[in-house]
DNA sequence: TTGAAAGCGATACCAA
DNA sequence: TTGGTATCGCTTTCAA
């Protein structure tokens, strides 16, 4: 039965203060208060069960503490790991998040934006957004990720690098050729760091699949790619090697013996995932953490900073 | 960088009108406004770029329509689903979702309900909460989803019939034996259903281990279960039965001929698992959307109401 | 050290 | 049909 909210009237009144000074208790500021009147005023809280009105707050401090998150996908493991990261980073610093899913729609992105905006989101977090949002007239800082974009601040991992590593790690194991399965438009920075590590080997490059960023996405494919005989493939992501690794065991093709893989993203998922995976691990704790920073300590730099990768060898590699 | 808020005074200046017409324009309502009068509102508005501040709005209705969602783990698969079909369900609604994860720690969870609280939540959404809440004087009306609580409402999937149905289906196959990996505390309806269905065919109980709701856990429980030789496990949970199947896997012991398996929650993981899991799926849409209507509906009833599941077939079983 | 009161932005009643 | 204004709960300046 819900009852009627206790106000900070109720609580000056019961231990006979002003509302001026209930609130210098409670936020220990900025006047002073006598140590007698504070502990009425905390006794009063306590018996009432007060608690203050965070949207009244908000209104006339003008900042609500919450901030906007915006993912293509809640479901995706790899963006709700990134999400509880951004979570924890944000809750140390007293903020809560907004988390919201776009479905990879511009127009479904657009019209989010708007909604966080309205409520005042501190700031907002875009996760591989489709689109450069327009936030002109938007007070609000914003920050991406997982995507650079022009008009605003973004982190990411160091997709070349890490895709680089990854695929030297396979020619390494002696394979010649490394197919690619990968995600997106065809510019991606991994398909880059793919192209670095052959090049840099000496070995022409081995087929392109590309095809969406989902398990399916990978099993497609891989299927696409088997009647070629690869002997190793690298994922642009962990979902579509979870994929690949069907399409092989249907084919009855052994790994690594017969293909070897590795993948980029290493979500828990791909230890689990038989064989194990080798993956490259995004380095999300550190990519939420410096996006919070950002949207708090208000850093406009358009730069967009990269966080190096780990490479984690697993038995799907040949190791 | 951020701008001046266009505020509603200013739009009601720019058209040359008063702040309660813009109102009235802004909500169509609760006064009729001349169409010409209206043109000009909805002109300055465009002019200016005015969004309606909702904090303020909150302020002013009592209400922020905003939940706030607390889960064990938002890094678990089977909660990020469940918190995206919220959102969806939420979105629908107008509404939008402060989502946090609690590590299934009591304190951190009445810390993270006391945060919620504050700012004022229209709803409280507690997934698989570790003991009862005192929303004794709270003023919000709230859900407990996959677990019944004493005092407040609730939803979950039918755990002990979908278990069953889970459980007969391997009996169906003609095992005699059908061994427990289980998670939580002992008492899971999914250990009863698993305890009917056996009853019911007459067979002996088979061994159980008990262990923690995570892809180790399962891998540790498949461990100590192997060395009695099972032909058949069943799993409270997915991530358990990926632990299982690696087990098996590393003891060369092949699924289904050698042990079947089926597992309880069904969530996009288990089609892609090798061999793809025969699962029991929880009804996450309807469990969502029930939930947000009984919040924004103000259904006060603490009955517990119960979704099916489906049994999806799959490899795993011996399909 | 404490209190009175203005003001954050929006809603909606009461008058005009 | 439109406008003036009290109010939501809180913070903070200014005065006492």
């Amino acid at each position: 039965m819900p009852k009627e909210p206790v106000t900070r009237n109720d609580v000056a009144e019961y231990a006979g203060v002003s509302t001026a000074v209930v609130s210098y208790v409670v936020n220990e500021g900025p006047r002073k208060v006598a140590p007698e009147t504070r502990n009425r005023v905390l006794e009063a809280i306590r018996v009432l069960g007060y608690r203050p009105n965070a949207t009244a707050r908000a209104l006339r401090m003008g900042t609500t503490r919450t901030f906007g998150l915006i993912t293509p996908d809640g479901g995706n493991p790899l963006f709700a790991e990134l999400a509880k990261a951004i979570d924890k980073a944000a809750a140390s610093r007293g903020y809560v998040v907004l988390q919201t899913s776009a479905d990879g729609d511009p127009a479904t992105e657009r019209a989010k934006i708007a909604e966080l905006l309205a409520r005042q989101v501190s700031g907002l977090l875009l996760v591989a957004p489709t689109e450069d949002p327009d936030l002109t007239d938007a007070e609000v800082p914003a920050i991406a990720l997982n995507r650079v974009l022009p008009t605003i601040s973004s982190v990411r991992p160091a997709y070349r690098e890490g895709a680089r590593q990854g695929v030297e790690h396979l020619i390494g194991h002696g394979h010649r050729t490394i197919d690619l399965v990968v995600g997106g438009d065809g510019h991606s920075e991994r398909e880059l760091g793919w192209r670095d590590a052959l090049e840099a080997a000496g070995l022409p490059e081995g087929p392109i699949a590309r095809t969406t960023f989902s398990r399916e996405g990978g099993y497609l494919a891989a299927q696409s790619l088997l009647p070629a005989r690869p002997t190793a493939i690298f994922a642009s992501s962990d979902l579509q090697a979870i994929g690949v690794l069907r399409a092989l065991h249907e084919s009855g093709l052994r790994v690594p013996e017969d293909v070897a893989i590795a993948a980029f993203d290493g979500t828990p998922e791909t230890e689990y995932a038989w064989p194990p995976l080798t993956v490259i691990r995004q380095p999300l704790e550190a990519l939420a953490r410096e996006a919070v920073r950002r949207l708090i300590e208000g850093e406009e730099s358009v730069e967009a900073l990269t966080f190096p990768t780990d490479l984690i060898l697993r038995r799907s590699c040949g190791c």
